[in-house]
DNA sequence: CAGCCGGGTAAAGAACGCGTCAAGACGCAT
DNA sequence: ATGCGTCTTGACGCGTTCTTTACCCGGCTG
C-alpha cells in the first residue's frame, strides 16, 4: 500500500522538483496550485503527508493550514519563503509539523518528511457510540437523536463532542477542549465553550436548565457523564 | 502535573536557558551533560521529549540517538552547530523528530517543542487519588467526598489539595504552594494559605481543629499526610 | 506582663465565571 | 446577488468564588 503526498505549491519547479523526488522513492503525489484547491482534495482523498507552501495565490496559508487541522490530524511541512521567527511560530502552533525556509536542500526536505511519515499521522479512532437514556450520539455515521427525535448537528457541535466523549467520566479542562476543537491557538479564555455547551444541553439535554449529562465543572472544564 | 523533557547538552549556557524557558511553562527539565547519563535517565524515567545536542564529550551524538531508539519513540529534537545537508539527514533517518541549528531562536525551538509534544499526544498527567479514611478525592472527576458525604471544591482549593497531593508525604513550602496554585508573582507572604488551609479541613477532616491529614509544619509550609 | 510572631477564623465587597441572548460576519449554494 | 446555516463576538444578570481586612489564640521573649 502506497503513501500519498499532497504538494500545495502554485511555483511549478518546486512542484515539479518535489514530485520527481517523490516518485523516485514511489511515493503518489497529488500537486495543487491554491488553497482552497487543497482543502477539497484533503476531504476528498485525505493524504498521508501535506506539504504547505505558504505564499498562496488565494487564500492565507496559515489560514488553509487551520483548516487542515479542523479535520485531520495528517502531517503538515510548511514551506516559506519568510525566515522570521515569528512567522515559524505562528505556523507551528496553528499545527504545522516542520517549518522549512526556502531555498531549501532537496536531501534535507526529504528527510524531514521521512522523518513526518515515520511518526505516522494514523486518524484518532473515532469515540464509542454514547447511548443515555435522554440521547444517543453516532461518531461513524454522524447521527444523533435528543429526547424528541433526530436533531442536527454542527460539525462543531460533533468535534466538542467527541472530544467530551473520548474521555468520557473525566473532566476536560478548558484549555484541552478548546485545542482540540479550535486549534492550537485558542488555548485562550473565550466564549466558546460556554455558547456551544448551551447549544448541545438545549438540542440532547432534556431539561437544558438542569443538566444531566453535559457537565460544568466550575473553574476546571465540562465532562461527559457516563 | 506537568510533562517532562530531557536536556542532553553539555553547554551549561544553553541547558539554563532551556530550563528556565521550560519552566516558565510548567514542564519540568532534567538536564544531563553526557550521552551516558542520557540514556541511563531514558531508561529509569522515561520523559515525553528529548533535547539532544550532538556535540556530546564522551559518545557520538548520532549514537545516542540510535541507542535511544532502540528502546523508545519518544519525541527527540536534535540540536547541533552543523549545518550541512548531509548531517541533518543523517540525523533525521536516525530517528531524529527534529533537527535545529546552533545559534537558535528560543521562540523557535520552544514552537518546535511545542509542536513534538503536541504529536505525542500526552495530556498532562494529574495526580493519584487520595483515599483516606476521613475523604477522599478523585482529580479525574473533581469528585470530592468529606466525612459526611459528597463536598463541593472550589477551582483554587482543587489546584491546592492537587499540588499538596502530587507531593503527597512531603512538606511543601509555604513559597512553593503559592507558585504552584497562584502564580509566580506570589512568593510573598500572604493569608491565602491559611485560609484555604482552613476551609478545606473544615470540608475534609472529621475533626477540623486537630487536623489529621492537612498538617501544618509551622514556619515551612503544609504536607498531607500518607 | 507586654509585645511579637505565626497560625487560624470570620465576614464583606470585589472580581470572576457561567449561562443566555442577539447581532454581525462568514462561507457556501443557489 | 440572495438566502441559509454556521461561527464569532459582545453584553448582561446572576450566583459563586476570591481577596482582603480585621480579629482571635497560644507560645515565646524580653
Amino acid at each position: 500500500m502506497s503513501q500519498r503526498v499532497l504538494v500545495v505549491d502554485d511555483d511549478p519547479t518546486i512542484a515539479r522538483t518535489l514530485r520527481i523526488n517523490f516518485r523516485a522513492r514511489g511515493i503518489e503525489v497529488e500537486t495543487v496550485g491554491c488553497g482552497q484547491d487543497a482543502l477539497n482534495s484533503c476531504e476528498e482523498a485525505p493524504p498521508d503527508l501535506v506539504i504547505l507552501d505558504l505564499g498562496l495565490p488565494d487564500l492565507d496559508g496559515v489560514a488553509v493550514l487551520r483548516r487542515i487541522r479542523q479535520v485531520s490530524a495528517v502531517p503538515v511541512i510548511v514551506l516559506s519563503a519568510r525566515q522570521e521567527a515569528d512567522d515559524k511560530i505562528e505556523a507551528l502552533d496553528e499545527g504545522a509539523d516542520d517549518y522549512v525556509t526556502k531555498p531549501f536542500g532537496i536531501g534535507e526536505l526529504m528527510a524531514r518528511v521521512r522523518a513526518a511519515l515515520r511518526r505516522g499521522g494514523a486518524e484518532p479512532p473515532r469515540p464509542a457510540p454514547v447511548v443515555t437514556s435522554d440521547f444517543s450520539l453516532d461518531f461513524e455515521t454522524y447521527v444523533a437523536a435528543g429526547p424528541d427525535g433526530p436533531v442536527h448537528l454542527t460539525p462543531t457541535e460533533w468535534r466538542l463532542l467527541a472530544e467530551l466523549a473520548r474521555l468520557r467520566g473525566r473532566v476536560v479542562p478548558h484549555e484541552e477542549l478548546l485545542r482540540a476543537v479550535w486549534g492550537p491557538s485558542y488555548g485562550r479564555e473565550s466564549n466558546y465553550l460556554r455558547v456551544y455547551a448551551g447549544q448541545l444541553r438545549r438540542k440532547l439535554e432534556r431539561t437544558p436548565s438542569t443538566p444531566r449529562w453535559i457537565i460544568t465543572e466550575p473553574g476546571i472544564g465540562y465532562s461527559l457523564r457516563c
